[in-house]
DNA sequence: TAACAAATAGCACGATCGGTCGTATATGTC
DNA sequence: GACATATACGACCGATCGTGCTATTTGTTA
């Protein structure tokens, strides 16, 4: 409370260390997803930027707040790449191609240079408790369930044929887009993608009516 | 050649050390699945063990080697306990059928405690270029080219209608097992396997030909 | 320009890491 | 019982880790 006035009268007082906060976050969450959260010391990240390390340290206060701040970073990435242009498509199926390949247009894009942040730091967290694997988890779970969501909301449109399992049909598309991350940073290649946008595809045009069932290629 | 003549006289001299030695990688193995090989360190694994640490580096001579000879541990396990059994079934969609069965009740059955050790290690290690690399992606090769070849050997037989993409199908396969394995780890429940069981018999189904269209229900 | 607060830096700590070295203790052979 | 060898141990090194405490710099306001 004894912050808000100073915020409040002198914005531009905040902005030095916000802007150095951003930065931070920013070469964080892109190591991370290249070398594991793991690489993302204190350390690392300060000699990688240039400032010492307890300047770094003071904005956080503990390596769990940093990681964590790091993973919220990732996610307004993620949001803004992935989430919201595939929500810009119309309800029906056609989101639902659309939003799987924002998430390979992301990847092949390179906007996390080690693939998707949220894969690499799900697989590295999956097996130590704590906020940080929370936080990943519940972000990848939330991706899952918009994949679900769009799959329910094609029904009454009558792109997507009423029986069918809406999250079966998501965890399949999410395990294939995970195929495509895994690929894709293995060998850096495109190959993976593509095989997932294939396996997509199909997957998709055998749940949609008739009438919907060609989709554009990409 | 100064060692050959104590290890063909005295073959009983060796014991005490081998025994060690698969005692360190067995746990080693099952504690990478878990936490990772980043978390295998020579002073964990000596703690762990009730041995000195030294006394553990001196059989494998540096961190790297002992994480090949752990990788390696765990490829014998995956061949005994997936390969193998998964190989028994004849030729045919249902060799198909029974390798990603033995997959599946290899997780299940919690073979590793974190899971396939392959896909820990391999998310891991993906962007660490090194000898570790490349054993882990060999042996994740393996596991897919086994899979591919055998849907393309189920074709003679006259199960696969031959002009399915058995290199593109068996991908798809792999990444359905992975994603299995992600929500087993994650949740620990068997919800994911079933989601993954019934992705692949669909997929199945649908290369097959129609006089091989019923599986076993597992 | 002096005062003040926010932002950053310097420095030291204990713990853990991989790795080395010299030494002790089993173990099997003679 | 003497001896060689395989195996295991304890002490130690330099580097890096997260974190705390104390300066110092920087920008704003009076």
């Amino acid at each position: 409370m004894a912050k808000a006035p100073a915020a409040l009268i002198t914005d531009r007082r905040l902005l030095r260390g916000e802007k150095t906060r951003q930065a931070i976050l920013s070469h964080a969450s892109r190591l991370a997803s290249a070398e594991g959260l793991e690489a993302v010391s204190l350390q690392r990240l300060a000699s990688d930027l240039g400032i010492s390390k307890s300047g770094l340290f003071a904005h956080f206060g503990s390596k769990e707040e940093l990681h964590l701040a790091t993973v919220e970073e990732a996610g307004r990435v993620f949001t803004d790449e992935v989430l919201r242009p595939g929500l810009k498509a119309p309800a029906g199926i056609g989101r639902v191609w659309a939003m799987c390949n924002s998430f390979l247009s992301y990847l092949s894009r390179g906007v996390f240079p080690g693939g998707c942040f949220f894969e690499a730091a799900l697989a590295e967290f999956d097996s130590k408790p704590g906020r940080v694997r929370d936080a990943v988890i519940e972000r990848r779970g939330y991706w899952v369930a918009s994949l679900a969501r769009a799959i329910r909301e094609a029904k009454p449109v009558g792109d997507v044929q009423p029986d069918v399992d809406a999250e079966q049909v998501a965890w399949e598309l999410g395990s294939l887009l995970v195929g495509a991350n895994s690929s894709f940073v293995q060998d850096g290649g495109t190959v993976g993608i593509e095989r997932a946008r294939r396996a997509i595809r199909d997957r998709l045009e055998r749940i949609a009516t008739g009438s919907a069932a060609r989709l554009p290629s990409r």
